[in-house]
DNA sequence: AGCACGCCGACT
DNA sequence: GTCGGCGTGCTC
């Protein structure tokens, strides 16, 4: 037989088939083998199995061997990697590479065994009586064994001594014996099984999804609607099809959370993927999906790769979360591999949140998307009272800490009291905005209504969006103050503050730093809810899905910074981010309390965000993205040129930049923004960075800019194609 | 991505 | 004279 085998190799100029030759006809598409490469051998994948070579430049060389005992990927996953490398300027090796743990190419990890050791006497009496009269050990080691039938043997050699145990094997009255056994992730948050009862709101949601002929549900529930539940039920029910099921969730913190409620409900059948795991855990979790033994995956984005087959239900819970599109090489969008994975198996999509994105809603109120709607919370429980606190009086009275006097008040009602409360802020961004502190004052881009940023080397504000350039100000225009502040605050900084002023106070602090550590956010969760501490100061990570019962005040000190991330998303990231840490405060009986801090109290987005009216939100919100022509009514495309020799990245650049700009000039009217520039940052990794941007509202114009950009390959040079981008780094 | 082939500068 | 720099081409 002859194979079209993908090389494991990340270039451009070896991302295509090469054809080997393999003596017999037990050979499968998935498989992974090794291959005569030039004059090394590599890993490839084969695509193809075929009768004929057609192949004519030259020899065709043999398959050196093969890796996989069962192909590691299906047809379907085979059928995948090509449209996901066709839509996301991925090469192929590199598409075929994310249906794999990473354990699994390096092949540095291996099965795990046990060994087991085994009654094996014929008569126990003779064997008793054989042996020894001061062989009390192996008496006792042996009676037991005979009780228990087996045993782990090295449980076996604790108790009675090595020694003793070896004696009773060299006489075959035991056998010992290798098991392979499953390295298990968060055995701690294994639980017993507890069913609930749906409210009728939850019912219907479950059945209008169940009866939609449409592939993609939104459901979209406010906080505290149970929407875990409705996902459950309905995995419960894809199950009982025979068939399996993905659960995605954003974020690694939040994974834990879901396992307890799956491992409740299903027990073993649910395995978890995602990178907190050790790589013996991924290994072999990855194995119990691919063999069949588990039929449910959980975990984050990579997740919607899991190795199952005959899929019946996709679930993206917090489907809003930037977490799902891809940052890094391979980019891709976790939704669109989902409703590719969907069609191909027949299976439904179901997206769920209490803030949707605003593509997904608008998709969802076009009728493209079903949408389910749940807008009561379970035990009808109100959502805690928002209080809007204006820091820019703070400032006028002399208040320069990043702590409000009613802040502070209520802190110290909590500490009182003996509960718990939330201090969120927002991650510092690596873009720096300047705000007014004595007005509210933001300065904007005239043409995209974006926030603009700060960049020291040209002592200038710049737009990301469109590359204009402004003067820096010294004095704000609006109010002629001179207190400008640039960027957020830290952390570590709340804390050291904030001790100072509850000296007696626990505080436990949560972010990129202290989570570090495998399962580090689930120690700090756990120390929080085990109430060792009064205080949680944390960025975003903390602002999602973890039920603490005692936390009454959640204070939100820079309530606004997320408004002026220099990123036409940044109001809808500020509603998302408001509604979820507002409702993280009194989850059980008593009511909680928010306290949101901003030099911006009259701003809309806020102001919707504290009445939890998405709907109203939305509606500005699609409205503005009309007027200043971004996504959904355009797409960002932006092709990213990056290498270590400057003049030729630049050569790059241009070899890119002119058939785009003919393009452009054909079609002018269908482009909101075309240009090219430096990236915002110029070098990074030791290589140069250039970008060229463009909005457009032409249909499927980004297949057109991968074409031209495929056509392009320099050595040394890089091109990426990225389609909005979450962020313009 | 590797690895070899091939053509120009400073060394035993 | 040659050792070795990295530009270029090829891998079924």
């Amino acid at each position: 037989m002859y194979v079209d085998v993908i090389v494991d190799i990340l270039s451009g100029e070896t991302d295509r088939i090469f054809e080997y030759y393999y003596e017999g006809d037990d050979i499968r598409a998935g498989e992974r083998v090794i291959v005569p490469f030039g004059r090394t051998q590599k890993d490839g994948f084969v695509i193809r199995v075929k009768e004929k070579a057609d192949y004519e430049g030259g020899q065709i060389r043999r398959v050196t061997a093969r890796l996989d005992a069962i192909p590691a990927l299906t047809k379907e996953c085979l059928q995948l990697a090509e449209r996901i490398s066709a839509e996301f300027f991925v090469s192929k090796a590199a598409a075929l590479r994310l249906f794999l743990p990473t354990e699994m190419r390096r092949g540095t990890v291996r099965e795990q065994f046990v060994k087991y050791a085994q009654y094996a006497a014929e008569d126990f009496d003779k064997a008793m009586l054989s042996l020894k009269k001061n062989a009390a050990k192996q008496r006792a080691a042996l009676t037991y064994i005979r009780e228990a039938g087996r045993a782990r043997l090295n449980e076996l050699n604790e108790r009675y001594g090595s020694g003793a145990v070896t004696a009773l094997r060299e006489k075959g009255f035991i056998a010992v014996s290798e098991e392979k056994t499953n390295r298990r992730p968060y055995t701690a948050l294994d639980r017993e099984e507890k069913s609930v009862e749906l409210t009728a709101e939850q019912r219907a949601a479950v059945e209008n999804i169940e009866k939609t002929e449409k592939r993609v549900t939104l459901l979209h529930g406010v906080t505290g609607s149970g929407k875990t539940e409705v996902y459950l039920t309905l995995i419960r029910k894809v199950l009982d099809q025979g068939k399996t099921a993905i659960l995605l969730v954003p974020e690694i913190s939040l994974t834990p959370q879901m396992v307890r409620n799956l491992r409740g409900r299903f027990a073993d059948a649910c395995a978890i993927l995602h990178s907190g795991l050790t790589p013996g855990e991924r290994f072999d979790e990855w194995w119990r999906l691919r063999s069949g033994e588990a039929r449910i995956a959980v975990g984050a984005r990579s997740a919607v790769f899991a190795p199952l087959e005959n899929v019946g239900l996709i679930v993206v819970d917090e489907e809003h979360d930037g977490s799902y599109q891809s940052e890094s090489a391979p980019r891709y969008n976790t939704l669109t591999v989902a409703q590719y994975r969907a069609r191909y198996n027949g299976a439904k999509v179901v997206i769920g949140s209490a803030t949707p994105s605003i593509e997904s809603y608008r998709l969802a109120k076009e009728g493209v998307y079903n949408l389910a709607e749940m807008t009561k919370r379970i035990n009808q429980r109100a959502l805690p009272e928002v209080e809007i606190v204006d820091m820019r009086r703070e400032v006028r009275r002399g208040n320069n800490t990043v702590f409000s006097g009613a802040l502070k008040a209520e802190l110290k009602e909590v500490l009182d009291k003996g509960q718990q409360a939330i201090l969120f802020l927002n991650q510092r961004g690596y873009s720096k905005s300047v705000i007014c502190t004595s007005c509210g004052y933001v300065p904007k881009c005239e043409a995209c209504d974006v926030s603009l940023t700060y960049h020291l080397e040209e002592n200038a504000l710049k737009c990301h969006y469109c590359n204009a350039k402004y003067k820096m100000i010294r004095k704000c225009p609006e109010c002629g103050s001179e207190l400008l502040r640039y960027g957020g605050i830290g952390t570590q900084r709340v804390v050291n503050e904030l001790q100072k002023l509850f000296p007696s106070a626990s505080i436990l602090r949560m972010d990129r730093d202290t989570t570090q550590s495998k399962e580090g956010h689930l120690k700090i969760l756990g120390e929080f809810s085990k109430k060792k501490a009064d205080i949680l100061v944390g960025t975003q990570m903390i602002a999602k899905g973890h039920d603490f019962p005692s936390v009454t005040l959640v204070g939100i000190l820079d309530g606004d910074m997320s408004l002026h991330f220099a990123d036409y998303r940044s109001g809808e990231r500020t509603f998302q981010l408001l509604t979820q840490v507002a409702g993280r405060s009194g989850r059980a009986g008593e009511a909680g309390k928010v306290i949101l801090q901003t030099y911006q109290p009259e701003n809309q987005v806020l102001r919707l965000a504290v009445q939890y009216n998405y709907k109203e939100f939305y509606e500005r919100e699609i409205a503005l993205r009309r007027a200043t022509g971004f996504p959904p009514f355009t797409e960002i495309i932006r092709v990213l040129v990056f290498g270590e020799d400057d003049a030729k990245t630049r050569e790059v650049l241009r070899a890119v930049y002119e058939p785009l700009h003919a393009e452009y000039e054909k079609q002018t009217e269908g482009f909101r923004y075309f240009g090219s520039m430096k990236a915002p940052i110029k070098r990074l990794n030791n290589k140069f960075r250039y970008q060229v941007l463009m909005r457009t509202s032409i249909r499927n114009f980004r297949y057109r800019v991968m074409e031209i950009c495929a056509n392009v390959k320099v050595r040394g040079v890089y091109v990426n194609v990225e389609v909005n981008p979450n962020n313009l780094t």
